[in-house]
DNA sequence: CGTAAATTTGACAGACATCAAGTCGGGTGG
DNA sequence: CCACCCGACTTGATGTCTGTCAAATTTACG
């Protein structure tokens, strides 16, 4: 049976959302405040939890980071109730890795809607995680592709494809880090794309024209699968279900890509410095970042020396503490509220 | 049979490549120099295109817009040749309308395999223009949703969905232009989409969270067909031919935004403002430009005043003509090749 | 240990946003 | 039909944020 952890501090919205979760056959336990919540997620290890963020004491993105910071929930969706729908909430919200938002006041379907689309990912998530079983999906070709892929290792700055250059391989990080870029005419690079262990790149070509735009190069030692074209273009024509994983990866990069956007559009220099930061978090899901300065500045689009100070200005404030080189976040709480 | 003009200077070059695309069986027309090329298009009409860029006279993006000014030609694939990857010639190019780049010295293989594609994709177009032929591929399914369906008016401004909402439908315009934005938090508006007859919108949320991060309206009256999300569900579930057609606008969406989000980072205003125009009249097919201000400069990424004082600066550069705030394209060639 | 690369600090200027005031045109109501 | 008003657009003056260039310092590496 599917438990579900609800914190909420109204009593009558906390009772009655509760009901309507029973009702739907779900097991619900309830919590007050912040840190009740905190406490009976790793007490009960709930499989989704739902959660208020104004609360007194510990709010929902307190509680959200604790959660967090150990990782036997990390996988475990996390709703939060909003009173309305503030955007910049929503978009803080998302940065600190929450997966939806439902907002107040909401109906039964609704409700029970956003609760089921998170259950089933979280489940596909499970089930289909990093390149075997994505392609387990496909389990007679699988064999096939495993003996005829080759991997490749890269050396940190090597570059793994360039603009203009046809598109003949899906590549696969089994390990080490990329990035894709891209160049302006006046020299300067903006990373697009950050990519870990168990990601995959160069799809985006592969779908659409075949021709690169961006490049591709590792930013540390790191070795990749490359799955031929043809095998890809075989698989997903194939099989409806890998083509639908691409798609939604696509679809989830498109977001993110759109918020990139305005962010860099209108976000100050501090703003864009701290979302860089956290979406360096995010993606590699550590404190502590180790990342040229170069490279940092293609991510947040700003020049290298203003990223540099801006550095400096976070240390004095003491967001942040830099170690040899080594960026270690203490306070991701007001990296995301930055204003402007 | 299929016809390819191939337009090169070159003489060792032109007959080289003639040569390879007739044993590959397409029948080939030969230009020596642009004019001669262009002549030839409108005599022959062939189904590609293919035409250096740097050649004495009329160059390569001469002959694509003396093209594209006559409509007959404006859905043949057209393949740029190119020394060497000259990374901010590619992207001029692509502004312009070329389908794709090869570059020299390339093989026969990767000469056929861009062929191959482009005509592909063409045929594609042609068979499937618009809502009903998208859905046509799922005859079965096609009378159910129309007779289901409901279209919508919107008014000028009127909004269409916004940020935080659960998406339930896909729309597909039928009559009117469309825009999704982004708020940011100081107020300002970015424009990530425009959208005009023929074009579905939603469906990124649709395949990804359900929860939209981005806000549609009507910048002038128009007429939309929801398609409720079960539909549309089904549709892709049960059809992989549906489903293929939509991750191809994804990425080709995806690319787009990449190329936007370089041209912010990094732009200066001229360039921002000249981007903005160019992909206007890429996306409405249209010389005289009929926007507000504040709808240019948040396509721009610009402040209004910026956006108005640059477009005065055209003006007295001849690049544009201003009539009762129509903004009439006069010179695409220098707006594209803008420098910073 | 020496050299090159990476990082940091400093000084400076220019591009662009902002605020404010003014103009134009079109719609509305008397 | 005219006066009025409101919104869209334009122009002007001003300040500041952030990129650029240059030099100094630290780190990496063979």
């Amino acid at each position: 049976m599917t438990t579900i952890l609800l914190i909420e501090d109204n009593a009558d919205i906390r009772e009655n959302t509760a009901e309507i979760l029973t009702m739907a056959n779900y097991k619900v336990f309830t919590a007050a405040d912040g840190m009740e919540g905190v406490h009976k997620a790793f007490e009960h290890k709930p499989d989704l939890i739902i959660c208020d963020i104004t609360m007194p004491v510990l709010d929902g993105y307190g509680v959200l980071h604790m959660l967090h910071k150990r990782n036997a929930l990390q996988g475990t969706p996390f709703i939060f109730l909003t009173a309305r729908a503030e955007r910049s909430d929503m978009r803080k919200g998302m940065e600190m890795g929450a997966d939806d938002f439902i907002t107040k006041p909401f109906d039964a379907m609704e409700l029970l809607q956003a609760i089921e689309i998170r259950i089933s990912k979280a489940v596909q998530v499970k089930e289909s995680n990093g390149f075997e079983s994505l392609f387990s999906v496909a389990t007679g070709q699988l064999e096939a592709l495993k003996s005829e892929r080759n991997t490749n290792t890269y050396k940190k700055k090597q570059v793994i494809y360039t603009a203009g250059n046809r598109a003949s391989f899906l590549y696969y990080v089994l390990k080490g880090k990329v990035k894709t870029s891209m160049l302006h005419d006046n020299g300067k690079e903006l990373i697009t794309g950050l990519y870990n262990e168990g990601d995959y790149l160069g799809y985006t070509t592969l779908l659409e024209s075949g021709v690169y735009t961006d490049q591709a190069e590792a930013i540390e030692d790191a070795e990749l699968a490359l799955i031929p074209k043809a095998d890809f273009d075989e698989l997903i024509n194939s099989n409806p279900g890998v083509l639908k994983r691409f798609i939604e990866m696509l679809a989830k990069n498109m977001v993110e890509k759109e918020e990139q956007l305005l962010g860099i559009a209108y976000n100050s220099l501090r703003k864009k410095v701290a979302d860089a930061l956290l979406s360096i978090h995010k993606k590699f899901n550590t404190m502590s970042i180790d990342i040229s300065r170069d490279n940092l500045a293609a991510v947040a689009g700003v020049a290298k020396e203003s990223l540099i100070r801006t550095l400096g200005d976070f240390r004095d404030e003491k967001l942040i503490s830099i170690k040899e080189g080594d960026i270690l976040l203490l306070d991701l709480k007001k990296l995301a509220y930055m204003l402007n």
